[in-house]
RNA sequence: GGAGGGGUUCCCGAGUGGCCAAAGGGGGCAGACUGUAAAUCUGCUGGCUCCGCCUUCGGUGGUUCGAAUCCACCCCCCUCCA
């Protein structure tokens, strides 16, 4: 493979490299290369967005790199300076070795294991003394920190910053300088400290690594981040169905976006189908060839098909699904009120929202809408209970 | 340490004694239309044993028939000064 087709691999998706002209000078000298990327230490619960990056470490992988999977359970501590979580309360030695291990279990649906080393960077700050930290701290200006862009935007907007929060670049490129790393990774708002990596190697002496940001995914509305808290994710760990489901829900215009950073079918072959799009093809078909895609690589191409299927099923055809959850109420006096079973089964988050439900006409059971918000169920019967278009629950009154 | 400003329901943001579960917007959810797309229209958006009741407006304690609104103390944030 020529470096100019080494490049576009690399390029593909990526929202900035810096410094090309190096990476290039890299690459020329033939060996493998050390990429980094660091991860939370909390709890894994990774959505596609997060896959992003991840792909663009698999492709460093196949190109015959080594890939540095960074655990920042001493950085942890600080908790990513958003302002959100001033401070985060340092996890026990148990707790991060038990999300190490979920990582590996839902990154190595990506990642060749083989060619992935999982590192934590507690190993060498953890060594630290104060004194070192504070030599550390003295590296840069509170002007210069106040250039991090999310910084800048506290300061002026009144927000507060902590103090320690200036630390979380420092020691994230302290752990570059640790590694030696040729590359590292990190999504577009990590810009600031991956350069803060650069800047330290070149203080201690080394080749300033060449970094490489991913733009963060939008979710599923289109427009903000990707991320649980927005409710706009879909989870590595979704189900089949519901993964399918969640893909053909995007827009178009985000489905070619998906497309680019998400699919790893060759761009020439995305913009094909591109065109037949424009040329009046209907987008879902190339919608579904994206939800196959994505749902094989976290489950099964059996799967994928059979979540096809269900779908067309379910939406194209009206049907009610085959497969949903099997839940039992208990019934106090022979009968349950429909408020009381919809939340129980776990289909409205409470009751006043069920009677929402109800009086919108969103709730069928057995295929049947209703309308009394006072229908009670009797004891001893199982009925298909839905909820909107897609919340459905097979439950038995006790 | 001093002076000033501010903390309202998921978010922003009105409200300065009863008409306030709290305007308006955003977001979200649901219905119609569809390709579970976009756009559009409509409704809903604290909880409950739901035509009624209960709990919310940084915290605690007061005043009052009645407080998000008044008083006291406390906590937190911001700005300027030191």
């Amino acid at each position: 493979m020529s470096i100019e087709e080494i490049l576009e691999i690399i390029r593909r998706g990526t929202d900035e490299v810096l410094v090309e002209a190096d990476l290039v000078d890299k690459l020329k000298e033939g060996r493998s290369l050390r990429i980094k990327a660091g991860f939370d230490p909390t709890a894994p619960d990774l959505h596609l967005g997060h896959t992003v990056l991840i792909n663009k470490m698999r492709q460093f992988q196949d190109l015959g790199h080594e890939v540095i999977f960074l655990i920042g359970d001493f950085t942890g501590m600080i908790g990513d300076p958003t302002g959100k979580n001033l401070t985060r309360k340092p996890l026990t030695r148990e707790a991060v070795l038990e999300n190490a291990k979920s990582y590996e279990h839902q990154v190595f649906k990506i990642l060749d294991p083989l060619k992935t080393t999982v590192v934590f960077n507690s190993s060498w700050m953890g060594e630290k003394s104060a004194a070192d930290l504070i030599k550390l701290a003295a590296r840069q200006t509170v002007a210069r920190m106040l250039e991090r862009d999310d910084f800048e935007k506290r300061y002026k907007g009144g927000q507060p910053i902590a103090i320690h929060e200036f630390l979380y670049p420092l020691v994230q490129g302290w752990d570059s300088v640790e590694l030696k790393a040729d590359v590292e990774l990190g999504g577009t708002d990590q810009k600031f400290n991956l350069l803060m990596g650069r800047e330290l190697q070149k203080q201690e002496g080394q080749t300033p690594q060449t970094i490489i940001t991913m733009p963060i995914l939008e979710g599923m509305d289109g427009v903000q981040k990707m991320s649980k808290s927005l409710n706009n994710y879909i989870g590595v760990d979704d189900s089949p169905d519901e993964m399918f489901g969640k893909l053909m829900s995007v827009s178009d215009e985000l489905m070619w976006r998906y497309f680019e950073l998400l699919s790893f079918r060759p761009m020439g072959e995305i913009e094909k189908m591109r065109r037949q799009v424009e040329e009046g093809g209907n987008p879902r078909d190339a919608k579904v060839e994206l939800a196959k895609e994505i749902v094989a690589r976290f489950h099964s191409p059996q799967q994928a098909d059979q979540a096809e299927e269900s779908f067309v099923n379910r939406f194209r055809k009206g049907a009610i699904p085959d497969e949903m959850n099997e839940v039992a109420v208990e019934a106090d006096g022979g009968v349950i009120a429909i408020a009381n079973l919809l939340k129980q089964a776990g289909l409205t988050a409470s009751t006043s929202d069920a009677m929402r439900m109800i009086r919108q006409k969103a709730v069928k059971i057995d295929g049947e809408a209703i309308s009394d918000t006072r229908l009670k169920i009797d004891m001893g019967t199982t009925k298909i209970y839905q909820v909107g278009k897609r919340k459905f629950a097979r439950v038995t009154v006790k």
